[in-house]
DNA sequence: AATGAATGAGTCTTCATTCAT
DNA sequence: TATGAATGAAGACTCATTCAT
């Protein structure tokens, strides 16, 4: 929020940017659903009706504010991932599903609201869509991981799309509950258990299970 | 709140019955935020303040038909699960995370509601009982069923709740993609791949994955 | 607006009619437009949000007060127009230019207002199309009569169509003005000339104009 | 606010053009209650604010505008109206409605909405300086050109006032009705019996109407 | 106990007008 | 003089809740 585009160079977007800031702030706190025009117009120190200035309506403003938040996360997330064939692959999944793990809860309170209001969710997903971002970048991340370990000779996992569904879902329900019960840092010490296990069937150097 | 029966006794219970009842049908049409006082009494065929001589609010009977729902979910879920010891383990596994995909595509618009509204949510949890999302039940019946067959030597699992997370993790993400699509039995197909990846590492009689 | 219907009989009803009449007052001091749901609320001594249990919409409101301002408005009319046969053509002609200047005059602000609200004016005209009342009616009485009078021989009108618009579009145009002055009575004075204007075509007995 | 010339002499007064001009040409596309001064800035390429250098009110602008516009319209009006003596008169009326139907169309979306604001039509009249409408301007061309004709013998008309009025009354009716029903050339073709039902009274060369 | 009419605070949105630059 | 960002009052509409009957 710090860096606010160029407030300098074009005094009128510095307002823009403001209520964007502020909703995106509102949207880290409160569901979409419960954020009113109101509210970002008090946080923001500013009169009402200035936000349709700047945005066609309130679902312009949010779905915005909401793009943005996404982006930064996503951005986080990416800077995050580890090299395929650097240290061991079970580190590396550690790593990249805490960092999905942290990219979820971040997410998750606007993510959830997201689902009562189908307009507002279905704008929010066409912009997402639009290079280069798209919903689905962090799944292809992690498939794109997989595959380079695999051609390394590291992994051996034959449903390449399966195992990301299982991590990445796993990943995504140890968020939700850690976000429900205020404490997503205990639920997040269950991942390596997570990679753990599934890693004894991608892992070409496990031993075969014994009966 | 909690013993629902004995709507002969009191005579009046039974149109606090009959507005739980009525509630919890249209909980299944729309999202929880989308239910009015007003629906819920005028598809009862009530009158519109009647509730408030059962229910201390709104969001009193909400829940109450929210749990009623849960339960009768969890009802028919659990009536649909496999024996330990028969068919295969992987039939199995693939109509355990079936019945869960149903049952979490059921679920979902209320659920997904019901993140919208915090104090809400958290009035059902505590309801509910336990946490992760009152889903601990149907991840008990999971890990029950993984620790039988582990019993009988069908499966050699060592983190029985790693497992289970996977496994409702990745169907708990397929039904929510499937939701927002639309087209939940698109999705739905993708199970038994997730099953079989899974298994690669849970079953005792797989070949070790080649390198 | 004394007799609003069985108010003792439907109590629920009562509030609805003391809305309409409330409406209805307002429509003749106001224009349409300029009429708001706070004006109409505060008028009947009732809260804001009242409206919303009797109709759907402001303009619901509005076309309801509107169609019952124009029924009462043609039964006025209607009460005043002459037999054919009886008095001279040119004194029923008299009253019936007064009658119907003054059902424009009565009709005249809310009338206007219509116009700038496209929507509600065709909401409007769809009401008033339905039978036993037309937009039309009256100009169908004027038709009617003129239409008796030549078949009792004591006028010779040709296009009975075309005399009915320019008697009717000029008694409208005096309306207007009227109207518009503040002193509708001034401009009624003129009615007369009107009528025995146009006889001097329409009545057989006329000599004919000297070139 | 008279003098409308000098852009040349005071360099401000041209944006004081600019903005009445484009005041006029959004006048003839919609409302005058459906113009807001941003949307007058936007089209004339001005700021929001600068109106009020020169205007003392939105307000001010318009019935600058609107009385601007009423007279490019009777100044087009008057173009087309025909010289008494020449052709017949029949013709020449048939010209007259006609030209005045079309002013009547022209005019009437500003008009109708004239009408919403009472005060804004009050301070229109005044600057139009002549009842009733401001339409004083063509009632007395028409009334000139009768009586025109009555001094060349073509004419026998008595009231020459209560011609007009039918006349311009019922010309105006079917323009009205030609707006609301979207079609005015349909209405347009009435005129012409108006005119002959009107001048069997009028034409000093008809026969006695039979009885 | 049941009714349902009434409440009124709250929602998003619009727009003429002001004023610091 | 011109800008255009900011204001804030006002508009239509919703809905959980209350209370006289």
């Amino acid at each position: 929020m710090e860096d606010l585009a160029d407030s300098d160079a074009d005094p009128g977007a510095a307002l823009r940017e403001l209520l964007i800031a502020t909703a995106e702030e509102l949207l880290g706190e409160h569901q979409v659903t419960a954020v009113t025009t109101r509210d970002i117009a008090r946080a923001a120190g500013v009169s009402d009706g200035v936000l349709y200035n700047y945005f066609a309506s309130k679902d312009d403003l949010l779905v915005t504010a909401l793009v943005r938040r996404f982006r930064r996360g996503v951005a986080e997330f990416e800077a995050r991932l580890p090299e395929p064939g650097t240290a061991t692959v079970e580190e590396n999944l550690n790593r990249f599903t805490r960092a999905l793990f942290d990219l979820n809860t971040a997410a998750l309170p606007s993510a959830a609201g997201l689902m009562t209001d189908l307009p507002l969710l279905h704008r929010f997903l066409e912009e997402i869509h639009r290079p280069p971002f798209g919903a689905q970048r962090h799944r292809e991340r992690l498939i794109e991981y997989l595959e380079a370990e695999r051609r390394l000779g590291r992994l051996s996992v034959v449903d390449v799309d399966a195992a990301t569904t299982l991590l990445s879902g796993a990943t995504a329900l140890l968020a939700v509950t850690g976000v429900i019960h205020g404490d997503p840092a205990l639920e997040a010490g269950q991942l390596p258990s997570l990679v753990a296990t599934l890693l004894r069937g991608l892992d070409p150097a496990a031993p075969p299970p014994a009966g």
